[in-house]
RNA sequence: GGAUUGGUAGUUCAGUUGGUUAGAAUGCCGCCCUGUCACGGCGGAGGUCGCGGGUUCGAGUCCCGUCCAGUCCGCCA
């Protein structure tokens, strides 16, 4: 036997007890003629005592980190106890050890406060991997993926395996694609999702099925982007949308409850994709806090709402609210008192390229009721005061105003939104709010491509109200800046998202699931009959055989750990992820393959 | 495809206006130490300053190119 115990079992209560301990050499401590030494496994630290008597045999063989060992002993009281490990109290009392493998200086400390850079710790990943701060992290993944088994077992959801060689379908990303050898010339594509079989499953009356399952896109890396990541992939049959908001919010209250014991207690609120869009400039909006945006001045057509505040900032030949699309302003609580220092940073804060905004305007709220701006030549303190109360600012508040073209302006207060909030601490990292954002577009249009195309995916069902304004073919806009003036930018989705924190979770839509409405989808989309048979031909058969309503979501599983995890990396979620530019730094993959497997596969390189 | 930050000892980093032998911490090696747990003390080894070219009397430092890594934009149905 290797061992009795693990390294993070032994307590006051085992004192006197023989035990045989295995596990990593995490320090030695050589004090005179007494050795200490950490052991650590999985489960924790053990502290071991070599006495005098084992000397001659400890410089024959001596320890060094990382070192596998394996110690025979008993259990003592410390005479110094530490309070900070659990097995603080207790030390081994060593009377045999056997050094079971050596292992050469590591290259970063295994600790949670480590030395190594990123890069070292993905090309020694097996070494990191025994780190405490990653060990909690897959611990973490792994309650998450239980408590979201248990809970859907409970609710009659069945895992069913789909395949991962499937066929390429060239719409949204960019596919990963298999050479078939048995058939020369043809490829596989790895799966996006299991979205067709999933709901194939639900013509073959498999009414609730759930995967938690690898998907692959061939796009470029972010942080919280890997090109294989894993969803939480569900669908249900003889469902409307309110039943599946329902479902899953239960599922990840209980993934609150199990995994960080909170519980969330209070409705998930909901909103539609409007008036997240006009409220807080995106479509993840993060709820922690408020600082909602004030439509100064907007097109009429991008959000048909009543009030129209324009008038609040023209008549004073002001041209860069004049000539501007869009004018949207966002109170900073408490930052009245902001110097030109801190004022400037923010104004070179949305200058950047990625923001691109040509300034930032302000207007000091001052504490004592007088107002102070960027603007004071162009408006009297009456103007200010009046775009004050608009803006729900409050006295001591610093409002920030950018003016441009509607959607970069409207990215740009939200960003400047976002950055705010994290700089004044309105984020808390322990605080979760969930939201659903409802009724998205069913259609967007692809500026490079000059053509729509489906949203969410071509198998979301449209509003019904919205379906008689699908015509048959993907309509040319001629100017590209106009496509929001199209009635096609105004039809809804039966669509959801779930939003955690101002991230996307989960997202998810009621199908489509007669071939009548599917084909006409398609072509509203631009593809005619025989390319619709030819990509998707299995799928319109199958609707022929009783396909009953049905919908679903998938969740982003490793996103959804990162941010239980309090992290903004999802790579610190994921066992063995790979590096920016999808490389695995430790396996050094992708990485060329011989001339015989070319042969094989009857493929001949052909690079540029 | 684009923007941006970085690359100096095993590791994390500092390195002034271009100027003598490129430093610190930590790790590693040796010696000492019977209660440490970030042990301590003394000593030592350790460098192609990512790579290539250029400017200069002289380049870690300036310029050009390139590679690698990180972050972001585009992209991600």
């Amino acid at each position: 036997m290797f061992r009795t115990h693990t390294c993070g079992q032994l307590r006051n209560l085992d004192i006197n007890l023989t035990t045989t301990l295995a596990g990593w050499v995490q320090t030695v401590r050589k004090f005179g003629s007494i050795t200490f030494v950490d052991l650590r496994d999985r489960y924790g630290i053990t502290q071991l005592l070599f006495s005098e008597s084992l000397n001659e045999q400890l410089e024959a063989n001596p320890l060094g980190r990382e070192f596998v060992l394996q110690a025979t002993g008993t259990v003592n009281e410390r005479s110094n106890k530490n309070a900070n490990i659990p097995t603080g109290d207790i030390e081994i009392m060593v009377t045999s050890f056997k050094i079971l493998n050596k292992s050469a200086v590591p290259p970063f400390k295994i600790e949670d406060d480590t030395d190594g850079g990123d890069e070292l710790r993905m090309k020694y990943r097996f070494m990191d991997l025994r780190r405490n701060a990653v060990k909690k992290n897959l611990e973490l993944r792994y309650a998450v993926g239980r408590s979201t088994r248990n809970y859907l077992h409970e609710n009659q959801f069945m895992d069913i395996e789909t395949p991962f060689l499937i066929k390429s379908t060239p719409e949204g990303a960019r596919d990963f694609v298999v050479p078939s050898r048995m058939n020369p010339g043809q490829f596989y594509a790895l799966p996006q999702s299991p979205q067709t079989f999933k709901q194939l499953l639900m013509v073959s009356g498999y009414d609730r099925y759930y995967q938690i399952v690898k998907c692959f896109r061939d796009e470029d890396l972010r942080a919280d982007r890997q090109p294989e990541f894993t969803q939480i992939d569900c669908e249900m049959a003889f469902v409307e949308q309110e039943d599946i908001l329902q479902m899953f919010e239960g599922l990840v209250k209980r993934i609150f409850k199990d995994v960080k014991d909170i519980d969330y207690t209070q409705q998930v609120e909901r909103m539609t994709w409007q008036h997240a869009m006009w409220t807080y400039g995106n479509d993840k909006p993060d709820i922690r806090f408020d600082m909602k945006l004030t439509n100064l001045k907007f097109p009429s057509h991008t959000f048909p709402v009543q009030e129209k505040i324009d008038s609040l900032i023209g008549g004073v030949d002001f041209k860069v609210f004049d000539e501007a699309e869009t004018v949207i302003a966002v109170a900073a609580p408490g930052c009245s008192e902001y110097s030109r220092k801190q004022t400037d940073e923010l104004t070179e804060w949305v200058k950047r390229p990625q923001v691109g905004m040509k300034g930032l305007i302000f207007i000091k709220c001052n504490v004592d009721g007088s107002f102070k701006s960027s603007v004071d030549k162009f408006y009297n303190e009456e103007k200010l005061k009046a775009i004050a109360a608009a803006s729900n600012a409050k006295a001591g508040d610093l409002i920030l105003i950018v003016a441009g073209p509607e959607e970069r302006t409207r990215k740009a207060a939200s960003d400047l939104r976002m950055y705010v909030g994290t700089t004044l601490g309105l984020r808390k990292a322990d605080e979760f709010k969930l939201l659903w954002v409802l009724d998205f577009p069913l259609f967007e249009y692809a500026e490079d491509n000059n053509r729509w195309v489906a949203r969410h995916h071509p198998f979301t069902s449209p509003k019904p109200s919205d379906i008689d304004t699908m015509i048959t073919n993907n309509p040319v806009i001629e100017n590209a800046a106009d496509y929001l003036k199209h009635p096609y930018a105004n039809i809804k989705a039966n669509a959801y998202d779930m939003v955690l924190n101002g991230n996307e979770i989960g997202g998810g839509s009621i199908r489509i699931f007669q071939r009548e409405l599917q084909e006409k989808m398609f072509a509203a989309l631009g593809m005619d009959a025989a390319e619709q048979q030819h990509k998707f031909g299995f799928l319109l058969g199958a609707f022929e055989y009783g396909a009953p309503p049905h919908g679903g979501i998938a969740f982003g599983f490793d996103r959804l750990c990162s941010i239980l995890g309090g992290s903004e990396s999802i790579r610190d979620f994921i066992a063995f992820p790979k590096n920016n530019s999808g490389r695995d730094m430790m396996i050094d993959a992708p990485s060329e393959i011989d001339q015989q497997q070319f042969n094989e596969l009857q493929i001949k390189l052909n690079l540029q």
